[in-house]
DNA sequence: CGATATCTTGAAGTTTTTCAACATCTGTGG
DNA sequence: CCACAGATGTTGAAAAACTTCAAGATATCG
């Protein structure tokens, strides 16, 4: 029932759930086994919307998502952005309406994996359950920390921190190193995710700039001063959870 | 091993289970035969520190507890509020370190429930770690929700929004009926949750009094006007997905 | 090459914060 | 029961952060 691509892409899902926990050989080739369908969608479409009853989990393969939420008058607030590794609407496997939409950001590549299948996986290997289950925890952590800096931070310590989040992030999968990484997000994409104005956005980031801590053109996130971002985004990667589950 | 308040405090957990999933008689045989230490904290007192690694979780039996991190020059956020029937550290069931703190509001009975039970109980039952996980899940749709808040509402919303939300999540546990209940937080906790200063907080509140919204006197919230509450804060309940879960 | 999206700039307006003072409530010991 | 201390609530005035509106510049895509 697999073809060639499709083991690839479940693959990902092993080495993501590898990155944050230790599979059994058993529980590695479960995952293999699950059927999953590829699709490649493009730039600003929706795959789950406010209000739907999915009956599938999309697993990132290439591209950029997001979760967001639009209020009236053109209000948006963006939850979260993924990249490959990413199971984004994992939680449609337990709460069955979806009470916000996962869309594109850049065209991307997704697998497709039934959610009975996935629920009979977690059922039978509860070391499988406990890694996603970790999963959505560091998600959790992550929003608690996107909080703390619409509700605390300023405009600058708020760009910068998501920043500093999303090489660590985009690294832990090999998508980034040096300090540098595609950021293929608009400046009001990044309002709309921190609470900021997209004018405002545009006029801190010409401070960020000025100040040599970051260059960004056609895309490309240079961090030119890790130490400094850091610090004025008082960036702890402690609730990133990084490392690997204890043994 | 197990006394009669132990006994009781179970049936707790066992409720709150039973609120947002279906067990049987052998799971909800299970959770009751778990060890738990009952306790009493005083208010403000902190029950585990960003940083901390816990080896037990805790239950709610009484009172509230909030989630928080202190930032420099005395910022805090305030990431959540809970009461009996919650288990806030729950996620230190699968992150091994803090990254946050959970700390009483007012004095609060509690029971203390090994890692070790946990993780054997929901090896064993993957119907509860499933229950548990969705709370989770839920956990992270209520975060989700403040970013709207924080990140695209006025003060005015805020507050009302919040309103909204701790009566329904009450009501679900029975702790509060006919549109009052008891808010046992000051202006500063308010503001600390919303991303507010107290002063704003304060003329905010004196607002909606003026507009006949609520009263608000002695820790006692009376919402006058519901339906008015819900439009101003934009409310929608699916979010923190009481439905229970189809069987 | 033209259409559309994104970025940039200026100026004015709004929301919210900060600071500082004072009032009120709450709980505790005398 | 009162006095007191500390916490919480309230008010005013000024300042800061950020938004809105509007227009023009630049980039991107078919």
């Amino acid at each position: 029932m697999s073809s060639a691509s499709e083991i690839h892409s479940l693959t990902m899902l092993v080495r993501k759930l590898e990155s944050i926990a230790t599979l059994s050989d058993e529980e590695r080739q479960a995952i293999l086994s699950l059927p999953a369908k590829t699709r490649v969608l493009q730039a600003g479409q929706d795959i789950a919307r406010d209000g739907d009853k999915p009956s599938q989990c999309c697993l990132i393969l290439d591209g950029w998502a997001c979760r967001y939420k639009v209020l009236d008058k053109g209000r948006r607030q963006i939850f979260s952005f993924h990249i490959p590794g990413d199971v984004p609407d994992l939680q449609s496997l337990h709460l069955h309406t979806m009470d916000h939409t996962l869309g594109t950001i850049t065209q991307a590549t997704v697998a497709l994996i039934p959610h009975d299948d996935m629920r009979e996986l977690t059922t039978r290997y509860p070391g499988i359950a406990a890694a996603f289950w970790r999963d959505t925890l560091v998600d959790a952590a992550i929003f608690r920390e996107w909080m703390i800096g619409i509700g605390r931070k300023t405009a600058y310590g708020r760009i910068a921190h998501l920043f500093c989040e999303m090489y660590l992030k985009l690294q832990a999968v090999g998508l980034a190193r040096g300090y540098r990484y595609t950021l293929p997000i608009t400046q009001i994409d990044l309002g709309d995710a921190l609470g900021l104005s997209n004018v405002h956005v545009n006029r801190t980031l010409q401070d960020m700039r000025g100040k040599g801590l970051i260059t960004l053109r056609n895309n490309t996130l240079v961090i030119e001063a890790w130490n400094e971002l850091m610090r004025v985004s008082e960036f702890d990667p402690t609730y990133l959870h990084l490392e690997k589950r204890a043994a």
